[in-house]
RNA sequence: GGAGGGAUAGCGAAGUGGUCAAACGCGGCAGACUGUAAAUCUGUUCUUUCGGGUUCCAUGGUUCAAAUCCAUGUCCCUCCA
């Protein structure tokens, strides 16, 4: 089946969505936040652990499982749910991220993107049609159209010739896509510019999707009033009855926001990045767990938090761990930020329920970045 | 007993007459990170009232100028007896 997406209320001052969505791997409220499995695992965690904390859905990607171990791989395994032992929904990003973040050479042409491999170096091509094929053989639950994600410094010119492309490439995309268990969903691009975001809205769900996503917003150094128009610009032009993705934003803040603005879920790198780097979230706002003045802090991470590595271990511990390297350091603090996140979700879809998302969000707010 | 090598900032280690407050690495202290080329990257790390001040085992010397040359001492290492 194709992912189903009910929506069960809308918050009364904001319009902000409490939903539910059906996939062939379970069922989970929105809004959701998605942590990110680029290659097959949430880096440090497994499967059961990523499931523990809440979370409804994951993220992999389409480009570093096509590099390695390769889609036919994936497809002899059984497809992805196997090959990694996660019996949860799975998205895949479509890899055209990538067209954006890695590394130069890179030549975009109306075929397709040409890549240089960041493994070795090898020129690859990805088309439209090949990033679905791909996406079909790893069986996830949800595909990505494979769209072009401009910087958010692009021109106008560029922008609009790039989202018409994308459009393109999201019919190509549509046409051979052929797992009929898989959702496939589109993007909507047009950078900060308000025109061309309620032109590619309207312009993809034209093409017709199973859900519909908000590309392109945490590219580059935009400011957050740029980023939250730019999701205002576009989510009064989706569909009430598909899910709404809003790609790459993980910022606690931004959850919330973006929830204000209508949308359902949320990927990003940053929760388990920032906690490979040393860094936690807590209620009072982000810290640096390597810092010396943590050394003989027996307290826990976040004294509100009930999540296993606060359940069980201090911040004179984890930062012990991260300063000596030892990997435990940087799980428990995945396992923390991830669920922290989660737990924002879990938090507005209770104000969702109970009309006072606005309220949560001003106490947040001042909270997290209030002196403290 | 004899021959040789060495002592440089918290540690390791470059530098062998001026461009040296002294490369680089580690360690320390901070910062960044938004669809993961990211357990990564950046800054900083003698002292200061930002003018300077005091450094390269110690003491004395040569020189306009010494971490660098000379003498003596102390300690360490290697080899031969």
């Amino acid at each position: 089946m194709k992912v189903e997406y009910t929506l069960i209320k809308r918050e009364k001052d904001t319009g902000a969505r409490l939903g539910k969505i059906k996939t062939n791997y379970g069922e989970f409220e929105t809004p959701m936040f998605m942590p990110v499995g680029t290659q097959g695992t949430v880096k440090t965690l497994s499967p059961e652990e990523v499931k523990e904390i809440g979370s409804g859905i994951i993220l992999a990607n389409t480009y570093h499982l096509w590099l390695r171990p390769g889609d036919d791989v994936v497809a002899k395994a059984g497809g992805l749910h196997k090959f990694m032992n996660y019996d949860g929904p799975i998205l895949t990003d479509s890899g055209g991220f990538q067209v954006f973040s890695l590394a130069n050479p890179k030549n975009i042409t109306e075929e397709g993107v040409t890549f240089k491999s960041h493994i070795n170096g090898d020129n690859l091509f990805l088309t439209p049609e090949k990033s679905i094929e791909i996406q079909n053989k790893l069986d996830s639950d949800i595909a990505m159209s494979f769209d072009e994600c401009p910087p958010a410094s692009a021109s106008y010119e560029y922008m609009k010739k790039s989202l018409e492309r994308t459009l393109r490439w999201a019919k190509r995309g549509k046409a051979v896509h052929n797992n009929p268990k898989q959702s496939l969903f589109g993007i909507i691009q047009g950078g900060y510019f308000e025109d061309l975001r309620k032109y590619s809205a309207e312009e993809t769900v034209k093409i017709g999707f199973d859900g519909y996503a908000i590309g392109g917003v945490a590219n580059d150094n935009e400011s957050k009033e740029e980023m939250y128009k730019a999701i205002e610009y576009s989510t009064p032009y989706m569909p009430d009855d598909k899910l709404r993705y809003l790609m790459g934003v993980g910022d606690p803040i931004d959850l919330i926001e973006g929830v204000i603005r209508g949308v359902d879920i949320f990927d990003c790198v940053i929760p388990t990045r920032l906690a490979r780097h040393g860094h936690a979230y807590t209620k009072y706002g982000k810290i640096n767990m390597r810092n010396a003045k943590y050394k003989e802090d027996f307290t826990n991470v976040d004294a509100t938090c009930d999540c296993y590595a606060c359940k069980n271990y201090t911040r004179a511990y984890i930062r012990h761990l991260l300063v000596a390297n030892e990997t435990f350091g940087a799980r428990l603090l995945s396992i923390h930020n991830i669920n922290f996140l989660i737990n924002i979700t879990k938090n507005v879809r209770n104000a969702i329920k109970e009309d006072r998302l606005l309220e949560y969000r001003n106490q947040f707010i001042k909270e997290y970045y209030g002196e403290n």
